[in-house]
DNA sequence: GGCGGCATGTAAGTTGTTACATGATTAA
DNA sequence: TTAATCATGTAACAACTTACATGCCGCC
């Protein structure tokens, strides 16, 4: 009964990031990495080198097809299957999920005792100076989503998202404020 | 003028978690392992499989040593040395710092759509459920550390990111309850 | 005597990043 | 014509997880 000792294969989430886009509407492996490094990327994060070879996975499953041909550039447009919206429902439906961040300003500001004074105010400025520019970005997508008329209400679930991300860095950033200049 | 095609060694950020520690006291990788577990769970992670290499390789660039013998149960007693705070210190004073989390039940928030009516809340629930559990945590971490006496404000650090863990819990606990019953 | 928590460590696999190579199209 | 952006892809590396193996110690 030799099983191999290393099991659980059970497959990165990026598939999943892939399938749910490919859900809404055919688009390319750019598009992916675009849409994620702008809507999503508060919450997720995914490089060019997991895309590709992802996709070219995801295709020899049958869970995505491509077409090329037509689109400018060499653009391919991958389209997702009845199996690959299966397995996106399977997901979906799993009660599973691993919801992880690394903070490395948290990390250093609650390290920063061991330096010199005035250390944990330049880490929580630096901090706070990216989640103003960050925050400023996502109203700038709410805003813009708003402006778009949506009867179907087809939106919400973008705004949802948006939302979070802008509770969260209200949040974070009023923490650096709170902590900054107390001479720690 | 052969260089490494594929430089840029720059280190994992686990060594500074280990030298961080290791700056308050000596300790064991099975307490590092423990403490971020606990303390930190809310703003990093790490696996046995990480310290306990990182810990040798750290000893063979002389940033720490260790004291053998004493201890029970094999432990060993890890410190740090006067090169290791050097680094220690170099990092905290370096302006680079990467801020990155994979929200998985936010990416099945998001895509929820494509699924039956009702996974939505189904997601939050549980994404919900898991928040709760983990805002006591740090509530009775807090109050264990006010319990105890502190004159020197000593504890203050691990309060501030106490504080933040529990302000980002909140933030995104009422998101799910915003979210929830809406039909979506 | 057995179980659970403490304690260390490694092997193998998976996942993710970075740097590179290549080329098309658009705008200055 | 040159730079920026769009667009695809791979090789090499770095980072991380999981499963396992081993043993100690205290407690019931």
């Amino acid at each position: 009964m030799s099983e191999s000792r290393h099991s659980a294969p059970r497959g990165s989430r990026t598939r999943f990031l892939i399938l749910g886009l490919l859900s809404e509407g055919p688009m390319s492996g750019y598009d992916i990495a675009s849409v994620t490094g702008l809507r999503f990327r508060f919450f997720w994060s995914e490089s060019f080198g997991q895309i590709y070879p992802e996709l070219h996975r995801l295709e020899k499953e049958a869970l995505v097809t491509h077409s090329e041909g037509g689109e400018p550039r060499g653009k391919r447009s991958w389209s997702i299957t009845g199996e690959g919206r299966a397995a996106l429902k399977a997901w979906l439906a799993s009660g599973e999920a691993s919801n992880g961040a690394r903070l490395e300003s948290v990390l250093k500001a609650y390290f920063s005792f061991a330096a010199e004074p005035g250390t944990l105010d330049a880490i929580l400025k630096d901090f706070g100076s990216k989640l103003s520019r960050d925050l400023g970005d996502l109203e700038k997508m709410e805003a813009e989503l708003r402006n778009i008329h949506d009867p179907h209400a087809s939106h919400d679930y973008a705004l949802m998202t948006l939302e979070l991300g802008q509770a969260t860095y209200r949040a974070w950033l009023e923490w650096t404020e709170r902590w900054s200049g107390r001479g720690m």
